[in-house]
DNA sequence: TGTACATCAGTGAACGCGCGTTCACTGATGTAC
DNA sequence: TGTACATCAGTGAACGCGCGTTCACTGATGTAC
């Protein structure tokens, strides 16, 4: 049953990016190892040939679904990016959105390196997105600050809206009363 | 070991204010039936003479927390209340704070029962808040799209922080950031 | 290039443990007369 | 008001179950010669 070098590098690979789409979707605690195995295609006793411990694939599979918001994200405008953060799509998509928006409630309580790992995230996202169209002020530490409340405005909306029942009207109410207010903070002239 | 009436349900208001306290600490999951009776100085067989379930405990141990916040807040000015909501003593006092800051993210993985309660906590304190002295408009639908906007940005700035390593700059600087934007957001005069 | 052996990714049963829940029991409270 | 009995909040042992983790085993891959 030995497998090729490469082959259990992609399967470990595999392993990771199942688990990070089932955590993201169930929280850390709602998924088991073995119902995780499962759904990569394993049985659950191969699990420890690839990692230490399920913390530590918490802390891997966090990693992984950061870095991919950021190449999601990478390059885009703010606009763009604020437009698909508060879609309904994104908000019923938890398993395929943004780790940030999905997991941050549950790594509050998590380990001190897997806080860190989000922290990194954060910092990352802010590089990557494009500023925009910004009015006069190109003064870095004041685009910065705009970043900064900008992710934690959008995360905001998305995991209210996803704490209201599926459909409810408030649940939309609050995606798009965000998404017009972040808009007018960000465009030249000051709209409502 | 028959309890008085009164004693019976003043231990019953007991176990749902230890476990609302308990569960913002550390999540729905993390809290077991037999430590929640525990802190609240019971043995654990007593816990379904007062409830059928954990899960209903938990939708009741939402409300609680919820009324809790209302409470709390009623009648506040928008700015206090963003002062307050925003402080780096409410992000750190996960139990005795926000239940919607606390436990939103795990209430998108709950029942529609917990879910609505979460929607109606909305509803209420939105209701309960005092809009403050705004320009112009009190056109109530302004009014109310400005209070959700807000509501969602505040809890995205304690949730963003707090997913932050303990003591890092940037869990503070989401806080201080976002306090200054908001309150921007707020006062007449367009502050940055 | 071919052969012999070591490695190790993956399997599936088993481990101890804590979970939510049930149950027989206790004894003070509540109720009926 | 006093007595006899039913009620039921609280106790603590026990239940089945799923969890994270360990282990002996398999057999194709990787390596040494």
């Amino acid at each position: 049953m030995r497998v090729t070098k490469a082959q259990a590098q992609a399967n470990r690979a595999h392993i990771v990016e199942t688990a990070s789409a089932l955590f993201r979707e169930r929280g850390y605690d709602g998924v088991g190892v073995a119902e995780l195995m499962a759904a990569a295609g394993f049985t659950h006793g191969g699990f420890y040939k690839h990692f230490r411990s399920k913390a530590d694939l918490m802390a891997e599979a966090a990693a992984n679904g950061l870095s991919q918001s950021l190449v999601n994200s990478a390059g885009l405008d703010v606009t763009e990016f604020v437009n698909i953060y508060l879609s309904r799509a994104h908000r019923d998509g938890r398993d395929v959105g943004c780790t940030m928006a999905a997991l941050c409630g549950d790594a509050a309580r998590q380990s001190e390196e897997i806080k860190a790992t989000f922290a990194d995230g954060v910092e990352s996202l802010l590089a990557a997105l494009e500023p925009g169209d910004s009015p006069g002020d190109v003064d870095p530490h004041t685009v910065r600050a705009q970043m900064i409340d900008m992710l934690a405005h959008v995360i905001g909306a998305v995991v209210l809206s996803r704490a209201c029942p599926d459909d409810s009207p408030l649940a939309d109410e609050i995606l798009e009363v965000s998404r017009e207010k972040i808009l007018g903070t960000l465009s030249p002239s000051q709209a409502t």
